[in-house]
DNA sequence: AGGTTGGATGGGAGCGTTCCCAAATCGCTG
DNA sequence: CAGCGATTTGGGAACGCTCCCATCCAACCT
């Protein structure tokens, strides 16, 4: 008796009852599923329609097990200590992925792993065929889980440049460096001559190249005064530093900052001084995070296109995926001036 | 020939093997795995040992295939348009959640749905079992999605109060009404006596709970004058709201903006006009974002517990899949205002 | 002592795919 | 019109697991 006769009824249907419903065999029903083309114009079309008739969706975990594929990449937010995210950054690193992988079948597996026990379940992720591949947005270069995924076979891909880069893993970032020349150029060319800049720690790949640039523009122009003061990217570290570079030089007229909180710890420690911005002093910022909109006065920024950063990211690892020994060069954005009040 | 005789080799060892090396059955291996108590502790520790020397991890495809449960869950990011996310708001949720997840076996799936089309996606991801419960951030309270997630059979939880609460989805929410009272209180026992508010957009519940609180806070008080204006969260909005403000009581001396971009943009109106902060007018926002600590001056604002509702979320959620018919009531966190410079 | 109970175990069946090989069919060519 | 390669098709086997039922054995009851 029971009816159907199929056993714990799920009610999806499966591929057999396509095959059924289209009178051809489970083979070619998997065959139009997986696009092959070695199938007749009709049995593709009679699949199709039992496909759209019965609303079949094919059975990740069943297909899965067999190709040993699981369709899913990670993200691994690899975060050291309580250190916060700079904003928008994040979310808008996701979203361009997410964006970018909406073109696919690709799932999005997300990951905090802070700790080195986290770390090690990324690994068994990895290792275990759970993930097919896995993106880092890491906030020290020197984090070893990339080289470390790569020795268990899985394709990678970075957001920033490794600081002790080997080569092996492609990664996408903004082009810092040039960013930070065209910021520090602008004041140059607003007829600044007194330039500092703070700088962002010498762990990470973006405080280093944004200072290089720095020193970039203004590589061999006579008659400028340069300044360097050391932050952490943090505001507290912009403001101290500002207040520092205010006593080495009280008369300095520009301030690249090598990112928005630490220009915006930078307008407070000016302010405080007693300086007006732009007028006496002018500021710049990097990252155009919303901060940059909502300080007073506006701060000018260097953008990055993030959401095009997560795109990049997600083609990077997708290409790996399609072709495993494709060897992809480093993926360099371009940054633009983004001009408001400070300067 | 041919070696061991197992076929295509993954060398991932399964079940099957870690049986044979603890001379038991493959149920009972399972039964160990799973955590079963029918089993004899002979049989318990030879399993155990055989996992560890063979570094077993079970298959989840396989596991998934027959359980007909995917031991993931998924986070939609409920977008519409290209409204930008309240900042820290995002990685500190996932943050939270990512946490809470990591206690359990459970894989974090993220998915931006902005468009019809993608949230369909959503549905039919839950309808074809590839994952087992929805977690929800919308930025508007009258999304359709959970009520149709809902609908098709998949537990749900949600961050932010649902405009239009059937009360069939649990959520969890900050104490906006009592954060906006305590703001506003605070303004009242700091002797001001003409204190404006400017509220967020009525389709969000965030904005009517802090618009309510704020005249809460000021109910039955005499002597006290009462101003609202209009935004919609955005810093733009809050400036101009904050002229709007000026111009019908030069003499105002609070405001309490429902945002800190728009207490961010009432503070830049405020400078434009002369007023001092918080000499003249005192001013406190609401989420206490990373902006709050980059405003000059440091802007007061009320906290919420972010980190913890991410928690809380995932927590919402796992009860629900453990058992299924739990009714839970909504999880309501406590605020906390953060005195800066502004009030 | 025989029967009964209950815990522990073994292993078959089946989950829904893909893969692959053998079989069927078709269209030409000589 | 036989023959042959190319194309299309069918369906068995396997992927690694859980579920369930039958079996086994020891202890326990009357």
């Amino acid at each position: 008796m029971a009816g159907k006769g199929r056993s714990r009824a799920s009610g999806r249907p499966t591929l057999e009852q396509v095959a059924v419903e289209a009178n051809v065999s489970r083979g070619t029903a998997s065959r139009v599923v997986n696009g092959s083309l070695e199938v007749s114009p009709y049995a593709l079309k009679a699949v199709r329609d039992a496909i759209r008739k019965l609303g079949y969706v094919p059975n990740h975990a069943a297909r899965s097990l067999v190709t040993r594929r699981s369709d899913t990449v990670l993200l691994v937010v690899s975060e050291t200590e309580d250190r916060v995210f700079s904003e928008p950054f994040f979310a808008s690193i996701v979203r361009g992925l997410s964006q970018e992988l909406s073109s696919t079948t690709l799932q999005l597996n997300l990951m905090m792993a802070s700790t080195p026990r986290q770390h090690d379940r990324v690994e068994q992720l990895v290792r275990n065929g759970h993930v097919d591949g896995v993106m880092l947005i890491s906030l020290h270069g020197d984090d070893p889980l990339p080289q470390n995924l790569l020795a268990a076979g899985a394709p990678v891909a970075l957001i920033g440049r490794p600081v002790a880069d080997g080569g092996a893993v492609p990664y996408v970032d903004a082009d810092n460096e040039s960013g930070a020349r065209a910021a520090t150029e602008y004041l140059y060319q607003q007829g600044r001559r007194r330039i500092a800049t703070i700088t962002g720690p010498r762990d990470m790949a973006a405080g280093l190249d944004r200072l290089s640039g720095y020193r970039a523009a203004l590589r061999g122009k006579r008659g400028v005064t340069r300044l360097v003061a050391r932050g952490d990217f943090g505001q507290a570290s912009g403001e101290a530093a500002m207040r520092e570079l205010l006593a080495k030089d009280p008369k300095l007229d520009a301030v690249f900052a090598a990112s928005d909180p630490m220009a915006a710890g930078a307008l407070r420690a000016l302010w405080a001084a007693g300086r007006r911005v732009p007028d006496d002093v002018a500021v710049i910022g990097f990252d155009d995070s919303e901060l940059a909109s909502n300080t007073n006065p506006l701060l000018t920024s260097v953008s990055q296109p993030t959401q095009r950063m997560g795109r990049k990211l997600a083609e990077l690892l997708v290409t790996q995926l399609r072709d495993p020994d494709a060897k992809l060069a480093p993926v360099i954005l371009p940054t633009e001036l983004v001009r408001r009040e400070s300067a």
